[in-house]
DNA sequence: GTCTATAGTGGGATAGAC
DNA sequence: GTCTATCCCACTATAGAC
């Protein structure tokens, strides 16, 4: 689906993450990442088709990493679903712009490498039994680090506890 | 906390929201609003200050409008909860991107009519319990509008078990 | 694989005349 | 309250030389 990268378009793209994940969405322009490897943003263009390419590439990065750490949350757990939900919150506030590029939009999928999106989902979907409920769930996770990253919360609200009151929802009843 | 808007800035806000209904958030530029009231944009800048005071006049509107649509699935309903969240989910899918736009970043409380957060939040505390779970509860809802307004959910999702799952997961245990 | 030069687009906002 | 004229910013992207 997605043609493999050269070496050089891979240093491009983890220049890029430390962009965005240093300075924000914003700073990951063609010419503030051309400044960061020392070129000029025409440059670029000999590397990557388009920015969509560039963005597509770190997302995909992104699922990876974003993967890794939710199968790690799994297999340390006594609590799965709660294990999981600390991961994923672990992961989107250490990585908010990277995580809001991630889930903003449509998933590019066809030009995603094959099943980053499904190992990604995976734990969740064990953790929680039915498809429909780690789709609810992961609307929960998703809903509070969404609102978390925006600062939507009152200043006296207690996230914390708002976590677990989502994760003692969606315990399976006895 | 905020000056009131004289009568001609209030029309400019409705015609606001009207691109925004129509035409998304990229099309509310001074320049397209000033097109559709039949001026120039500079002309704006003598009823409002800056586009920070039209966004937040915009988003005021749209904070009354939930609320009152929340406080009318409240008094016609049996199931509270399932009630709010249809509720919740129809004014998200109506009002896509003035619903992102009210929600994707930190509420300038201080600059907004007084009581307009609370009064959208009332509804949902009512229906579900502690501030703990009712937090819980909004993020599951905005989780699931934004997964869903951003395509994020795959094609096969069924998206009405999905919120049926998540309302269920809520309901108090007896 | 890098450069310079540049095209093209769009945005927010101000000054000052009428 | 509206206008014209304008500034300044930032971005993506291409052409063509080296």
């Amino acid at each position: 689906m997605a043609e493999p990268l050269t070496a050089r378009a891979r240093e491009i793209v983890v220049a890029a993450r430390e962009l965005l994940d240093e300075h924000g969405v914003e700073a990951m322009t063609m010419r503030r990442l051309a400044e960061r490897l020392g070129i000029r943003a025409p440059s670029l263009y000999k590397h990557l088709p388009d920015k969509a390419a560039l963005e597509i590439a770190v997302i995909a990065t992104g699922l990876e990493d974003l993967a890794v750490a939710l199968e790690e949350a799994r297999h340390a757990a006594a609590e799965p679903a709660a294990a999981l939900a600390a991961a994923y919150r672990a992961f989107a506030l250490a990585h908010p712009d990277l995580y809001l590029l991630m889930t903003n939009r449509p998933l590019p999928r066809e030009r995603l490498p094959a099943g980053v999106e499904d190992r990604a989902a995976a734990p969740v979907l064990r953790a929680v039994g039915s498809p429909a409920r780690a789709r609810a769930f992961w609307a929960f996770a998703h809903g509070m680090v969404v609102l978390e990253l925006a600062g939507r919360f009152p200043p006296d609200a207690d996230v914390d506890t708002a976590w677990r009151a989502g994760i003692d929802a969606f315990r399976s009843r006895d």
